[in-house]
DNA sequence: GCCAACGTTGGC
DNA sequence: GCCAACGTTGGC
């Protein structure tokens, strides 16, 4: 099993709004970066966790956890003149865009800011949301970094 | 294939 | 709102 940081804007989609949907559910939808969507085609699976960061907000940070709960597949937003994300160039036979589905496995009582993150910098060393100019919204995170981010929220 | 222009991300 | 970093686009 495999371990993930995955980013949205709390504005846009946050911890609270994934764990009202029906089947505490959603597709990951939106993603538009080659690298992203190779990651979900090619290593993301189901079972695999997933940290949720907001971002963009006044205080980014990991505030939640979350499970990968199906394979990668065509994201229906790319085929959608009205949806913001939508992209003329794919097509249904040559999608371009995928996304998983996951689901919302707890709140973390105490979230885990990036500036508390910042100040472990030394113990998360590879961590790829601090690397400098790293903007992938979805990065692999590795198990000792899980654990440690983790035990810095308290669980 | 190069590279300048442009758009996006995301912290501050 | 600013701006640095980076990705994408498109002309050549």
């Amino acid at each position: 099993m495999a371990y993930w940081l995955m980013k949205s804007e709390p504005d846009c989609f946050s911890i609270d709004d994934l764990a009202r949907r029906p089947k505490k559910t959603s597709g990951w939808d939106g993603v538009r970066n080659y690298q992203v969507r190779n990651m979900f085609r090619d290593q993301m699976k189901a079972g695999d966790k997933a940290f949720f960061y907001h971002s963009s907000c006044a205080e980014p940070g990991v505030v939640g956890i979350m499970r990968i709960v199906s394979g990668a597949y065509p994201d229906p937003t790319q085929f959608d003149p009205a949806a913001d994300h939508y992209d003329p160039k794919s097509t249904r036979e040559n999608p371009r865009w995928l996304q998983v589905d996951v689901q919302f496995e707890k709140k973390l009582t105490k979230p885990v800011t990036l500036a508390t993150l910042r100040a472990h910098a030394a113990k998360l060393k590879g961590m790829l949301l601090l690397a400098p100019g790293s903007r992938l919204s979805v990065t692999p995170v590795r198990p000792e970094h899980w654990d440690y981010v983790l035990n810095l929220a308290g669980e």
